[in-house]
DNA sequence: ACAAGTACTTACCCTAAAGTATGTATTATG
DNA sequence: CATAATACATACTTTAGGGTAAGTACTTGT
């Protein structure tokens, strides 16, 4: 979970915008290539570690546990582990991952009535 | 405007989650810090460069204008320049970027659910 | 005995995005 | 004659995110 130097104007910036924009406390959420994939595959019902690395088979397995232990901190997926062996881990949105879902909705909207043309880009 | 390597997994990684997914999709056009912000500057009505400038003291004139020629060429914003000296251009909102609001306005609305504590993350 | 399946972890590298700093053209104004 | 204001442009550096590859622990099946 790469280190993050404490005083960078990067850093300094993000804060700024977390503060100022609520989109940008957002996109802290759920930016990156693959959290808003994964929460996609969550939105159906939970899964298991297993199903998810093959529900999406082009993510490796560094960035989708390091996604969804971001998630999991954040509070958008709660991880739940039966202690058995081979291990059993299944993932399922919280109350405010699924509060999430209109937001990719809407998002969802936008990108196929842009794909449909409907806005003459 | 960063030249982009035709061939890293990045780029591949990218494109596939492009087109498996809208929400990608929406953020290679309103992800990065500054843009969800100025498109936010811009919903209130048409602004100067100089008023956006302004308006947002954190963000340097590079990426002010970097993103503004990304938002412009994906079509979400319109640039109107008048031929005069000193130059006066203004920066608005296209259809397309004015039907991303209700994306913006969803995203606020859950940012500001998790801030009021709504959802006990 | 050894491979296979599960859910990770860790060390290292590479690239794209962001930041710093400075320069450009034109005209008005002191 | 020099400075200010406008709207950029561009060379160079830094940093965070993403990718590669390999290893861990524990058990069941062959």
């Amino acid at each position: 979970m790469t280190a993050i130097k404490e005083s960078s104007t990067i850093q300094e910036n993000k804060q700024y915008a977390l503060e100022k924009c609520p989109v940008t406390f957002v996109m802290e959420k759920i930016g990156g290539y693959w959290k808003p994939i994964i929460l996609y595959h969550l939105s159906t019902g939970d899964k298991r570690y297993s199903e998810l690395k093959r529900a999406i088979p082009a993510v490796t397995e560094k960035m989708l546990i390091q996604h969804l232990k971001q998630l999991e901190a954040d509070g958008l997926v709660i991880r739940e582990a039966k202690p058995v062996v081979p291990p059993f881990v299944t993932y399922k949105l919280s109350n405010a991952g699924t509060g999430l879902l209109p937001v990719i909705d809407a998002m969802a909207a936008w990108a196929f009535k842009v794909k449909d043309g409907v806005y003459t880009i």
